[in-house]
DNA sequence: TGATTCTCTGGAACGTTGTTCCATAGACAA
DNA sequence: TTGTCTATGGAACAACGTTCCAGAGAATCA
């Protein structure tokens, strides 16, 4: 019954830290179960053993990822606090690890989103909405949450470094100039505004947004 | 010059509705360039000589959804009225064809989302508001609608067999009211609102919770 | 201790995929 | 007719997820 206990022994642990590595030094297409077996020194049918598939393998990953930021939010004295440092949590987690984002979009309702969504509801509770009010708001900030944070990690990471997704959103604000002046207008006036933009702060901004419009319907 | 006039010519557009038709009734993995080439009767390779590769395909297959419902959109009084018209146009294609929301994802900044943040930033541009605050309620209404649509749409479509969709939340439900009580007191007390949810209202309703937003911070 | 059972390993093999290559068919120009 | 260029479609390749299985190692039993 007890685990065997070769020395380096193969675990379900160890694969998704493993896999997490590969996401993240080698993007999202790097993880495979051939370079995934090599990095284990072992073979691609072992680790069959541990994890049912691949996508078993990518939720347990982003599960691992989404709980680990979780946890480490720190305890709030009001729930607007709380509910904007879960929301910092999440954003940062995603733009450290892109991969997650486009993983979470795929299954609403289950482990890596749920986990979100329980920790946002809970602090809802406590603000004494009526339930249906509480699911709408948790709802609605999930997928803000969420939504913003797949795009921005889509511009290249935050903190590490800068220059590229300094270099990224340049990059992207001459394409949006450089568009047809007829059909896109918008675009091609605001694509100043895309460099040197402070993406955390706008999202802070918007997650206060949303919270005043639950606050001031109660 | 003039292009050969074969009968029944392959040509980008034919493929691009065969690809739609394909993603549409065999799902996100059932565009396969030998299932496309088996549909148009020809030859996988005669396909790349009109699109570059499958990620290429599968953004003008989105465009083209998302591009035929803003088109689809009627012209509206107010610029509040155009945004709401413009969401539900995206959550309503996304809805029929949930293929685009997982691709959208992995583009932003170019043509799907582009188009539906040029669509809401013209209507914005009406609105009196300085070009920061353009970029900020443009870029804020375009993560929510494109979020909650995606979401929305990972529980099955909303019109075509509302039975399959009531079915899945209430499957959802109880797996939900299944989890441990200690560790999702509030996805479990949440549970009962979960089927016969009006999506499309909930999702109005945080549409103009944002709008009334940005229309308080001028 | 020796024999047996079970968990776990890792490499080979299978079917499918995206993509490349190329001989060549059809339409047009000279 | 002859030659040129566009377009075709089938064969071939590498890489992938997954399955399969002979057997190594640890645990259990006699």
């Amino acid at each position: 019954m007890a685990p065997a206990k070769r020395e380096q022994a193969l675990s379900r642990e160890r694969i998704i830290d493993a896999a997490i590595a590969l996401l993240d030094t080698e993007g999202e297409d790097g993880l495979t179960f051939r370079a995934l077996a090599t990095r284990l020194a072992t073979g691609a049918g072992a680790i069959y053993w541990h994890v049912a598939n691949k996508g078993e393998l990518l939720v347990a990953a982003s599960h691992a990822v989404i709980g680990h930021a979780l946890d480490g939010v720190a305890a709030s004295a009001t729930p607007h606090e709380a509910i904007r440092r879960i929301a910092i949590g999440v954003f940062e987690a995603i733009d450290a690890h892109p991969w997650v984002g486009a993983q979470m979009s795929r299954a609403p309702g289950q482990p890596p989103m749920l986990d979100i969504f329980e920790r946002l509801g809970r602090q809802l509770q406590a603000l004494d909405l009526p339930e249906p009010a509480q699911f709408t708001a948790a709802s609605t900030l999930l997928s803000y949450i969420v939504g913003v944070s797949i795009q921005n990690a889509r511009n290249g990471r935050l903190f590490d470094p800068p220059v590229d997704r300094d270099a990224h959103l340049e990059q992207l604000a001459q394409r949006w100039r450089a568009l047809d002046a007829h059909a896109y207008p918008f675009a091609r006036a605001i694509a100043t505004q895309l460099p040197g933009h402070d993406d955390l702060g706008e999202f802070v901004a918007g997650v206060d947004l949303i919270l005043s419009g639950i606050e001031a319907s109660r």
